[in-house]
DNA sequence: ACAAGTAGTTGCGTTAACTGCAAGTACTAT
DNA sequence: ATAGTACTTGCAGTTAACGCAACTACTTGT
């Protein structure tokens, strides 16, 4: 194991912490880098070599997480749309609640900080596109020109975080699988119907 | 007529004219905001008595028209939830095509600018909310703790986005209204859904 | 053991967005 | 004339972020 390699996760970890406690104690844009920096430790240059910028802190590995619940598509190319991107949901939820507090805790900043809730739709962007170009594969048809692959993705991922936000609203109390699933279950006939459509290459928008 | 007031805007008008060309010949990141005030005019400070901040620059007016696309919905209460959002969709389609050149021009910016995605993607949100609130009103329930009126207008919101990016990527060629009606008839079975069970009062979530 | 490389840290200097404050200009209303 | 309003401007300051180069500490090849 290389030590140096160890530091640096070390003091990666203790710029987060060190990020996490000042933004819950004074607020995400109360909270100069400098500040994150000498509370970890370390210079105040170091914290740039770790994140590209100071939201980023917040954010670790965040993408990283979303991009792995969709793998669950992969392994299910056989299965129906809607029975794939339920799948999908369901992991998306297995991801936020092996976050434990931290989601909940960044999501209480987004009222605050603006900058924050435009990173969090920015990687909700990132995972759209995946899914777009996965389901845009399976069917073949082209991602950019057919809008379908994308409503598929994105009404899926709107869906998922309009109940997230309810599970928020209510204390993180009830069960948040559950909830999604009850409310991917909704589109369900939506999504059946653009399966149907992809699948007879009639379609109204063109190939 | 204040001459006060015109001189105003005719700045204003002149920094949003200075900013466009700058930012189509040269990018967004790359045009300082010294040099946009120069091109029209006026001095540094006077910008950011306009305008917040850069972004904004270009988004000018662009909440307003998205709400007064939401109009639309508080004079169909007697109608459907899929056909009252149908009708807002259309309204969006239409505010898009309004804005002539502006929109593709702004929307191609994205890819090399972040930033100004991210500032779209925001913009969305709030339009999100003001429908949400709109259709939980409309059924009597709690926006915040009931998933369902913001599915409802996300799914939408979502569905028509997807439908202007392939829009766009054919290069604005299309009947962007039809494509748009066609898309949001694919969310029909799933709205007449939802508004059934907020009408039921039975549900899933809970009151 | 020694040289070469590599990961991470740090300091220095710079740019550019944005803010607060206060003053100034030009117009309007009474 | 006087007071108020709308907009402009200059100045000084804070902060995020980048580029560069030096430095430390560890690893690998010979």
């Amino acid at each position: 194991m290389d030590l140096r390699r160890v530091r640096g996760q070390r003091n990666r970890q203790a710029l987060i912490d060190a990020a996490l406690a000042l933004f819950e104690q004074q607020g995400f844009e109360e909270t100069t880098t400098d500040q994150i920096a000498a509370r970890a430790g370390v210079a105040p240059r170091t914290l740039f070599h770790h994140f590209p910028d100071k939201e980023e802190i917040l954010f670790d590995q965040q993408s990283e997480r979303l991009e792995a619940a969709i793998n669950v598509l992969r392994t299910m190319r056989d299965k129906s749309l809607a029975e794939s991107l339920t799948a999908v949901a369901g992991a998306v939820a297995t991801s936020i609640l092996d976050q434990g507090e931290v989601f909940p805790a960044r999501a209480r900043m987004y009222g605050k900080a603006p900058a924050l809730r435009s990173r969090m739709l920015s990687i909700n962007e990132k995972w759209i596109d995946k899914v777009t170009d996965e389901v845009a594969a399976r069917y073949g048809v082209d991602a950019r020109t057919d809008p379908r692959p994308r409503i598929a993705a994105s009404i899926v991922n709107s869906t998922n975080r309009a109940t997230i936000e309810a599970w928020l609203a209510r204390g993180c109390q009830d069960d948040l699988t559950e909830m999604i699933m009850t409310s991917v279950e909704l589109l369900r006939p939506t999504l059946d119907r653009v399966e149907a459509e992809l699948m007879e290459g009639l379609n109204a928008h063109g190939t």
